[in-house]
Order: structure tokens, then C-alpha cells, then sequence
DNA sequence: AGAATTGATATATAAATCGACATCAACATC
DNA sequence: GATGTTGATGTCGATTTATATATCAATTCT
């Protein structure tokens, strides 16, 4: 209902898609229940300061205050870090958030193993780039790997995995930049959404 | 009492100190009450997002959810344009806050004077710069003239003014980037104030 | 010195957020 | 097809903001 805290609001829940966390994830990240932020995202409640900063610095967010002058540099800066963190195609998001549910997964049952950081700096990694559509199948091999290892409190076939993770990271990482590989790889999905309004 | 609110805050009173404004005078601007303005500023209570989205754009400031990486380019642009709006020495600071209520008397007195606008645009502009103390009778000429011009309800007087304002604009915009100047001027005040928390 | 302005507070009322539930339809997963 | 998850809503009660006024000491202006 209130004003021009659409923008901000917009710029939450964007954020919080791209990463990608539900939003009883981000509660448990930033202590705002779910149902609060349901409400702020769709109906745009007005929420307090310190909510917003919650829920901000959840998603690795800072509030500025910046000069309207210098609006439009900031812009260019924002959208260089924020577009590093592309939106992937539908399939491939819900692979990845299945993959980091596993992932934790794999932290719970083996909590004191060394590779558990590996793993999750190779997500973190891999999440930043345009995954291609082919690369599906590798993603859901890494996550029954683990699952696998899980079932089988077999903490050892986790290094295996992280192999596998490190070359896809690399194989992402190098790959060319984005302009026409032929097949139906969407290279990053369309980042301005509904980007009116 | 909250958190991480203090630096954002801390902001907004910055910010309002240096236009110089009143917290009345910034009520009347932002619509929030003068009571309100107060506690927010000095007791930090946890403001409503349409509030702070209220004060920050009566101040041209606006808000902005920015990535934790960009934040040192953020604040290395916000610097530059923050401090440009220049902290001046009290009694010049004072000075301008007479000019800008005379300026304000100007145009309730002559509210169809085409130079009004000169009158606006000059005030902001030398704002803007850091004005040496010996500037400090060239305002209160200026602020003294227009007040005659008033009283004698004669709008011609203010032309004069005009090019009197024009001429300090111009020689504060191109006085050397102070450094040395062996006079007791200090050129900018101390921009840090009390910087740490 | 007397008048006006500044920021800080006090009080009382209306309205809103916030949290802790619970529930629901749509969709995903197995 | 049964189960689980996601986002959207509903309700209730406690707490808090927000607004409107009024006041006050400290400066500042005339």
C-alpha cells in the first residue's frame, strides 16, 4: 500500500530468488518469521527499519544513503555485483536449491569433515555463473553422490564429489562468454524480468 | 535502542546540518513532525521504511540496497558527492541559514520576480564550496540588501544582489583547492567530526 | 533585555507493525 | 497417489510507531 517502498521491496524479493533461499530459509537466516515476510514482499507492509536491515543483511544487503546526484552511478556499480549473481533457468534453479539442501544434508551427518568447506565454497562459486542447461545432469549426479554417501555413512565417497564439483566449477567458470553457443543453452536467463512497474 | 539503524541515522542528521536545516524546517519539507524528527535522530527509535523514505528525499538522498561487496566503491562515489556539500565553519554556516530565510522572505515578497530563481540556484551553488571566513560580510551584504529591498518593496534593488551573489559564486568555485592559504580561513572544516561510533 | 528559534521531551490517542501461531491451495517429490 | 514444501492469508495480543500538542532550557536575534 505505501509509496515509493516498492522499489526496495521489489529488490528484496529479487534478491532473495537469485540466491535461490525460500522464504522460510530467509526467516531462519534473518529471524523475520515467514508470514511477515510473505507480506512484505507481495502486499509491501511498511516495515520497520531494523526488520528491513534483518532481512537486508540475511541477504548479504547493506542500506545506503546515497545523493541523488549520485543515483545513477551506484546503479552502474549494483547492477555489475548483482547481475554477477545470474538467474538460472527454472530447471536448473531447483536443481541447485536441491543441491544445497543436500549439501547441508551432508554437513549435518558428517559435521567435523574437512571437505564440508569445499563444498560449500564451490556452490557458492558455481552459483554466481550462468549454469547451461546440459550441465543439468552433472548437478543432480553431485547431489545423489551425496545423497549416497549420506545413506551410506560412508564419508569418505564425499571427496569423489568434490572433484566432480571442482571441475564443473572450472568447466562454468572458463567457459565462453556468453554469446552464441549454438544449442538451446539459455546462457543466463533473462535478467530484467518485469523490470517496469 | 536498535541495532545497526545508528549509522544510517547518523546519516540523516549529517546530512540535514550541512544543508543547513532545522528540524522544523525539515518537518515542514518531509511532513513528518518536529517531534518525531527529534527522537529519530537523537534516541533512535525504529522508524517505519515510509518515514526514513519521507526524510531521506526531503534531503535528496535516497535509499539503496546494494550488494555487501560494492560497498567500498558505494562509499568511496558517496564520499565524493557527500562531501562536496561542504561542511562550513559555525558562523559561516549560521550566516547561510540567515541568507536562506531572507532569500525565502524575497520570494513571499515578490513572488513573480524572474531573478528568484537566480536567487535559488546562486544560494545552492556557493553551498556547495567550502566559504573562507573573510567571505563572511560579502554574505551578510547580501543578506542585508535583500532585506532592504523588502522593506522598500522594491523588487529593482535585487538585481544588484544578483550580481553580487554571481561574483562570490564565481570567485569561491575558482579559489585555489585549499591547501595553503596563510590566513587564520579555514578553507573546509573538519569534514571527520566524530566519525567513530 | 526582550522576543524568537532551536532541539529535546511529556502526554494522550489512533493506528500500525510484529510475532506466534494456524491454515490453505499449488506444486514438487518420491 | 501420498507426502512435503512453498508462498499467501487469517487471527490475536503485545508492543511500538506516528501524530497532535504543549512545554522547556539554551541560544540566537533584534
Amino acid at each position: 500500500m505505501p509509496y515509493a517502498t516498492d522499489e526496495i521491496v521489489k529488490q528484496l524479493r529479487e534478491t532473495r530468488e537469485r540466491k535461490p533461499l525460500s522464504q522460510r530459509e530467509l526467516s531462519q537466516l534473518s529471524g523475520v518469521p515467514q508470514a511477515q515476510i510473505s507480506r512484505i514482499e507481495s502486499n509491501s507492509i511498511d516495515l520497520r527499519l531494523s526488520t528491513l536491515i534483518a532481512i537486508a543483511h540475511a541477504l548479504d544487503l547493506e542500506i545506503a544513503l546515497v545523493p541523488r546526484k549520485a543515483v545513477p552511478a551506484i546503479k552502474s556499480i549494483t547492477r555489475q555485483t548483482m547481475d554477477a549473481a545470474s538467474i538460472q533457468a527454472p530447471e536448473i534453479a531447483r536443481e541447485m536449491r536441491r543441491l544445497r539442501a543436500s549439501i547441508h544434508r551432508t554437513q549435518v551427518a558428517f559435521p567435523s569433515l574437512p571437505q564440508n568447506e569445499d563444498l560449500r565454497s564451490s556452490f557458492m562459486f558455481v552459483q554466481q555463473w550462468p549454469i547451461p542447461a546440459n550441465d543439468f545432469g552433472t548437478l543432480r549426479s553431485i547431489r545423489v553422490a551425496l545423497e549416497r554417501a549420506i545413506g551410506n555413512h560412508s564419508s569418505d565417497d564425499v571427496a569423489d564429489v568434490i572433484n566432480d564439483f571442482r571441475s564443473l566449477r572450472n568447466r562454468i567458470a572458463h567457459a565462453p562468454p556468453a554469446s552464441d553457443r549454438d544449442d538451446q543453452t539459455r546462457p543466463a536467463y533473462s535478467l530484467d524480468e518485469d523490470d517496469d512497474g
